[in-house]
DNA sequence: CAGCGCGGGTTTCCTTTGGGAACTCACTCG
DNA sequence: CGAGTGAGTTCCCAAAGGAAACCCGCGCTG
């Protein structure tokens, strides 16, 4: 399996790991995500090799994810910023902290963040978009999806007419 | 920078990353969560090798995130399950399927989930644990936990430091 | 005006990782 | 007896990653 598989299953998580799933990128994104914009700033926050920063850095331009700035000419520098996509990919990286903070640091976390419009400390919870209630693995079940396709992902489709099955048992 | 020094960062991104931050294991995870549990399942659904597949289940396992379970014994032959710490984890694959539906599918994506609790087809948002509105990036701006380091990380710090100023700035 | 440092890379070389495919082993089924 | 199944392991080769050096245009400093 190739490098290029990836962005071709029909998989929204296959998907977005093309973008964000190796080891560094995800980091790199959350440098610029707290505002830390340059090249060598990043470099050396991270302590990640410079060829592969620059590699990381033109991948997520080409998925248009950050955007590289000039802020002067002569000679040419820039800094790299998020897009409105990158800031929806954001969200992914909140989701690999708030895990973090839970499991590595116990609760007491390096860093933590303040809801503007109510002033506290948050961690954000996901809430059902329809009532507002928290939810958690288990309170949703997986279904075939507009796009799905059984063909190309069998085991799925065998995976979730049992999650179905066992849903009617207990219904 | 070797595989190594991830998982001594000061940095819950970091941390989770050290556990699902490569190209397989974060699908490997995802196969698991919707049931698809033996070996030879999960390879032929992701086609990634065998040996690899080997490696990362075992580092899962060793991570507490997912547990190997015996179904019969003579010749051994195993399950793989989520453990609650998986599924504090699944949250994470939650984000990064939501990305994937919204930029990858346009919003057709090839899984839907059906929430328990209030039976209508959910796209988790994050919400305030405090006051329960959504949260985007943006709503909210990162500021020292109390495990935060400075000496560790200074670029981090000035990056803190700067958002703090531009509040004070606005407010 | 020679030399130094900065920002943003590129190049070279070497080590590590990953893929493919075949092999193993312990059992079961026909 | 032979084929099939489930879960790995082994071997070899190609791709990716790390370290460190190099480059280039500029601006500052003595």
């Amino acid at each position: 399996m190739q490098r290029a598989s990836l962005p071709d299953q029909p998989c929204s998580v296959a998907r977005t790991l093309d973008i964000i799933g190796d080891r560094w990128t995800a980091l790199v994104l959350r440098d610029i995500a707290i505002g830390i914009s340059r090249f060598d700033a990043i470099q050396g926050d991270l302590g990640l090799s410079r060829k592969v920063l620059t590699q990381r850095l033109a991948h997520l331009v080409d998925h248009g994810v950050v955007v590289r700035v000039a802020y002067q000419d002569n000679p040419p520098r820039y800094d790299y910023r998020m897009t409105e996509k990158g800031n929806d990919l954001a969200m992914v990286l909140l989701a690999l902290q708030q895990f973090g903070d839970k499991w590595a640091f116990g609760g007491a976390p390096p860093i933590a963040w303040r809801h503007l419009a109510c002033g506290q400390i948050s961690t954000p919870v996901a809430c059902c978009d329809h009532c507002g209630e928290p939810v958690r693995p288990g309170d949703a079940i997986p279904l075939r999806g507009p796009s799905f396709d059984d063909q190309a992902a069998p085991a799925v489709a065998d995976a979730l007419d049992q999650i179905a099955a066992a849903v009617d048992v207990i219904v």
